[in-house]
RNA sequence: CGGGCCGGAGUAUGCCGGUAGUACACUUGCUUUGGGAGCAAGCUGACCGAGUUCGAUUCUCGGCGGCCCGACCA
């Protein structure tokens, strides 16, 4: 990809309206556009991101048996009547609107109903359990107030996942197998270390829900986190004695940090499927609810959290496995000249061998081409000037580090 | 949903009840090119509505929009 060829540009101020550094670097490197408060666009290389960030989770999901789906976005009220979560008393966070003819529709925030409906029509037998679906789809939330950039929206990309058991033991056989899935996932983009499995209150549907926390001063929650067994408690249940017991941790042990939730997964139990009919016969012919369980991960909230934890004071700075882009070629030469031919020569190669390039082939100054280079935070910078004319060797700077290495053309397309 | 701050060019700002000024950005040209270059010329602006007034970007009221704190976040 060239820079000349990107219809995004960077920018040197912080746009007004923006204070959460998420949101201030992601537009200034051009990455994100804020339609209106709490709605963001992703541009060319925001989306190369969320994309990156997509194919991570998609491939965890479907090593622990995940059927990816794409339910509508536009909600049926009857199904959220049944489980009683259609009045606004109930669930405060609806976009509902109306059919031209007449008749309610609402903006899924969520899919347990429309889901657990649609599996009736596959799930009649013992035979038909476990199951295990997800997708990744907007949803909307009137949020009263969204805030810290894409952290907190009122659209949004999640994957959601729902699994169907027959029963809580083999619920949580999967539950687990679903904590080890997000680890992974953690792990992979970068902020494994930083993620605490953390215990929440689990609403109505169980006495304990799990989030995966991340560490950040920036975080909006507060958790009490143990860094020897890599667990942590939510202030909500922080209080409540039982959560250690099963924990199997010391509260005394604790110590409180921010952080942000990057996914949680609940225990639902039967709740959708007996309210909307979702039931099995079992090997006897008895007639048995499912057991349910939901597992969620925002995709734009994750590429902020990765954006807060890692960015410095000269812009972003992405891990390798989200990067938009593996290596971003800075070109010191002028159109034509030699430096400008090796360069394009580097460019060709690396592009003809599959390798994730961005090339900054515009005209502009040494200083400035730096400085949008530090901004955009793609992992490792070539830079071609006289040197590599003059030695046959480019250098490359590791974005985070700022250290640098030499390295010849071969070594770069391996 | 309670409370607070705010609304002038893409960004940041000066002055102001009387022709909206400046810097950066942007456009064109020339010169530059290893850390946000220089010169010259040019383009671009008062959220909406009502009221007060000879006159409103400025004052008042309402709306709309934005940000922050708190509450909420299945």
């Amino acid at each position: 990809m060239k820079q000349s060829e990107l219809f995004t540009k960077t920018r040197r101020e912080a746009p007004a309206d923006e204070v959460a550094k998420n949101a201030q670097l992601l537009v200034r490197a051009g990455y994100i556009h804020k339609e209106m408060a709490g709605v963001y666009d992703y541009l060319p290389l925001g989306l190369r991101v969320i994309e990156k960030i997509r194919a991570i989770i998609r491939e965890e999901m479907n090593a622990i048996g995940g059927e990816e789906v794409s339910l509508s976005a536009l909600q049926d009220p009857e199904i959220w009547k049944a489980t009683d979560r259609w009045s606004d008393e109930k669930v405060d966070v609806w976009f509902k609107t109306a059919f031209k003819n007449g008749g309610e529709v609402g903006l899924g925030l969520t899919h347990e109903e429309p889901l657990t409906r649609l599996m009736t029509d596959h799930i009649s037998s013992y035979r038909d359990l476990p199951r295990y679906v997800y997708q990744f789809q907007d949803k909307f939330r009137n949020e009263t107030r969204a805030k810290s950039g894409i952290m907190r929206t009122r659209e949004f990309t999640m994957k959601d996942l729902y699994s169907f058991s027959k029963d809580k033991a083999e619920h949580d056989a999967f539950y687990e197998k679903a904590k080890r899935a997000y680890e992974n996932i953690f792990a992979r983009v970068g902020i494994g270390d930083k993620t605490y499995l953390t215990y929440a209150s689990g609403g109505s549907f169980s006495p304990y829900s799990h989030e995966f926390q991340t560490v950040c001063s920036t975080g909006e929650d507060a958790i009490y986190v143990d860094d020897a067994k890599k667990l942590a408690v939510n202030k909500e249940v922080y209080g409540d004695e039982k959560v250690y017991e099963e924990m199997g941790i010391k509260k005394e042990n604790l110590k409180e940090e921010k952080a942000i939730e990057v996914g949680n997964i609940f225990t639902l139990g039967t709740k959708f499927s007996e309210a909307l009919g979702l039931s099995y016969k079992d090997a006897e012919g008895k007639t048995t609810p499912v057991f349910m369980g939901s597992y969620g991960i925002g995709l734009g909230r994750l590429m902020g959290t990765i954006v807060e934890v890692f960015a410095d004071d000269k812009g972003l700075v992405w891990p390798e496995s989200v990067a938009p882009l593996k290596y971003h070629i800075v070109s010191l030469g002028k159109e034509g000249d030699e430096i400008s031919q090796l360069a394009d020569a580097l460019y060709n190669d690396l592009k003809n061998a599959g390798v994730e390039v961005l090339y900054d082939d515009r005209d502009m100054s040494a200083g400035q081409k730096f400085a949008d280079s530090d901004l955009l935070g793609i992992p490792k910078r070539i830079v071609v000037g006289k040197d590599a004319v003059n030695t046959g060797k480019f250098e490359i700077v590791d974005r985070a580090s700022g250290e640098v290495n030499k390295a010849e053309r071969a070594e770069l397309i391996s």
